[in-house]
DNA sequence: GCCGCGTAGTGACAGATGTCATGGGTCGGC
DNA sequence: GCCGACCCATGACATCTGTCACTACGCGGC
């Protein structure tokens, strides 16, 4: 029985390091690849051709989702966990639609990252019906890209006069679409517009 | 030589085992307990005398700092060493007036957590240079109880009136009280204080 | 061809926010 | 006892934000 192969990617040493050495100790796996960001990992699967790549998705340059994209396109054999602080409903519907088939939080038992390994690698799924069912319930994303954008810039404190500078837009416009964000989202400002985008994984 | 007995504290449950599993394969380290909050790791200090508690900051319940000034006057005999994902000056000024010797981020080589906890279990320091310049370069939390209570609030996407309401105060001092806040942080409105506040570790 | 949607803009208005001056009160340090 | 902090408040003012109505263009679907 050969074991099966994996890469890494995880932009903070330390955890990444730690996880290396958990899945270690599982006789049927072995890490065959390590990378920091998602550029990184990218290359490292199109070379090492694992079969399972282990990714977080906060992560410099390259972020796991896009990570998922791409290698769903370059590379289908190599099936994508996703390993992730955040239960996010907008993070966990990109990842599906990405193709990923593995989806975990940190916050999960640590017997549970080696059974979601096993499964993907096996041609399974493996996300939690939980997190489903929250994704579900949230529903899709449903801002446009420009009310994104806005709201983006407005989340770091850019007034509607910076924003319009930075998107080559009117300021009334840019009122205009943080206006129908905080609409869509049931917020009451800019702030608690961002907050829950953010939360929902839409930003 | 008998070996340094450590606790760990850490909210993820997957990033606790991966940390257990590589602190095992240490010789001369061994853990005795694992709590996934403050409260239980507070507990489980006092119950296990360990040499070593290595305690995340952000937790539900107790914080890894708060943890540290508890430990501080309960059991002095532990030693702290915070490992954290946040380089925020104000994080590293509390752990270090809190009495912690050793400051690692999850950024830092797999290698350093274990000569960390050496080190501090030897009665040494360990805290990078790095960080420590960048805590004396900021400098200190200029904001007072009351700027910090409104900035939180604000940052949450309530409303003057609403903060004024919850805090018992008149929407007026409100108002003054973000405006000197963002004096203060250099900020041209309460969202850019907010992040800056945020980043410093001092909300 | 028309409709819906996203994009982009304007004008008007109310209300929220930011700034400043000014006035209290308490409390601790010198 | 005075001074400096932090606390709390008010009033006045300018500016920024949030909301709404209404217009316009391009694009894709039916």
């Amino acid at each position: 029985m050969t074991p099966i192969r994996i890469v890494i990617a995880e932009d903070q040493a330390l955890v990444l390091g730690a996880i290396a050495a958990l899945l270690s100790l599982e006789p049927d796996l072995t890490i065959v690849g390590r990378a920091a960001d998602g550029d990184a990992a990218l290359a490292m699967v199109r070379d090492l051709a694992p079969d399972v790549l282990l990714t977080d998705i906060e992560m410099p340059g390259l972020s796991g989702l896009d990570l998922a994209g791409r290698l769903a396109d370059v590379h289908p054999r190599t099936a994508v966990v996703i390993v992730t602080t955040f239960a996010r409903p907008g993070y966990l519907a990109r990842a599906k639609s990405a193709g990923v088939r593995g989806y975990l939080l940190k916050d999960a038992p640590v017997d549970d990252l080696a059974a979601a390994i096993r499964t993907v690698a096996g041609g399974g799924r493996a996300i939690p019906a939980d997190l489903a069912a929250a994704a579900i319930e949230i529903g899709c994303d449903p801002l446009t890209d420009r009310e994104r954008d806005t709201l983006r810039l407005a989340a770091e404190g850019l007034s509607n006069k910076a924003i319009a500078d930075r998107l080559g837009l009117s300021p009334g416009t840019v009122r205009n679409y943080l206006s129908d964000a905080a609409g869509k989202l049931g917020a009451a400002n800019r702030i608690e517009a961002g907050r829950t985008a953010r939360q929902n994984g839409w930003l």
